[in-house]
DNA sequence: GCCCGTTAATGAACGTTGTTCAGTAACATT
DNA sequence: AATGTTACTGAACAACGTTCATTAACGGGC
């Protein structure tokens, strides 16, 4: 069989991916052309058709790229008491978004009621709620950790999204940090074991 | 001055506005084009350009009315007891965007990040938010009611703003009523008076 | 060593989008 | 009746995602 004619296929779709990160990063998704990004690599939009299949496969590999950072980020926690680990958990979503706004847009943006999420997104969430729950059930054994997890990620993603969107201030003066600590509080006040 | 040719202008906006929420109601903002409304109404595209200069001044006049009704839903809640009426107000939210939902991602996905929100968008998120603090101020006198209705009404919108893309159970499987309800026993449980 | 099948890559096209604007036709006024 | 003003049309423009016939280069078979 023929072989490559002057990409290395792999350098390719790493430039590609990395080309849109940037596209993304200034502009939003509406930044992400197709011609755009063909331009910004080199190529013409049709080599990018025939390696990803469309934009959607592009926004696609930068979204498993957005995931993989965001859980490696998540793993370098420091460990903490249940409580601080909530919290430097909080921070940590909202500065890891603030740092990428544009890509992040683009993680829940791009897919379209009609097609299907990846398995890595649901197992991203999953992992993360996870992660959320255990130290939940550290500070009030007695309850439904999960869905008290389910709870204050919603909440916290919800600051986080409209922050994304610069809508925040729409709603509240505060910061998306202050507001996501917030959430955090609320959570453990309401859960912890009566006192004072 | 020359007048109206074959169009009551008036009639003509409501028409144009009437078969906007129509087109978003099946098929999301995506439905919603200058051509395939023009047609709807039957003239042509120039005609709505000249009525509401562009799409997004269509659009801006939809989610004025989706306003307006929300916040005559909200006026016509039952009076109740505080915690009572904040479940009340909980349930009506969900339940508005679940009879729009077409429309309902209009009023969010529509303003894009440069464009200044119109002044009733603020407004009636103030007042919104004013409903919210009366009742928690009444469960919990001390601490920064205002605040806290920022806290609660992120957290059920953030629920709501996901169930309304059909994410939602992306992180849950528990109904969006079920999850607004517990957002506001969450609340109500960090802030009311120690007991039990 | 020449040919040729296979494949990467192009770039021109198609259909649709929002938006603009010169033209047209109808009304009110003079 | 003529005229000016105005509502409306519909053709055009640029940009979008996407497709595909064409082109050019490489490796293996004779």
């Amino acid at each position: 069989m023929a072989r490559p004619r002057q990409y290395d296929p792999e350098d390719l779709r790493r430039r590609v991916i990395v080309a849109a990160r940037g596209l993304l990063q200034e502009g939003g998704p509406p930044a992400l052309t197709a011609r755009g990004l063909a331009e910004a690599v080199g190529v013409t939009s049709g080599t990018i058709y025939a390696q990803f299949g469309g934009l959607r496969g592009v926004i696609l590999e930068v979204n498993r790229e957005t995931f993989s950072e965001l859980r490696a980020t998540i793993e370098a926690l420091p460990e903490a008491s249940p409580e601080a680990w909530l919290y430097s958990l909080a921070d940590a979503y909202v500065a890891f978004m603030l740092r990428r706004q544009g890509v992040w847009q683009a993680l829940f943006e791009g897919p379209r009621r009609d097609d299907v999420a990846p398995d890595w997104y649901l197992q991203m969430i999953k992992q993360l709620l996870g992660r959320i729950a255990a130290p939940l059930a550290e500070i009030s054994p007695e309850g439904d950790a999960a869905g008290r997890a389910e709870e204050l990620f919603l909440a916290v993603h919800g600051i986080v999204a409209m922050a994304a969107a610069d809508r925040l201030d729409m709603v509240s003066g505060r910061s998306p940090e202050a507001l996501a600590r917030e959430a955090v509080a609320t959570m453990v006040r309401a859960i912890a074991p009566a006192q004072s």
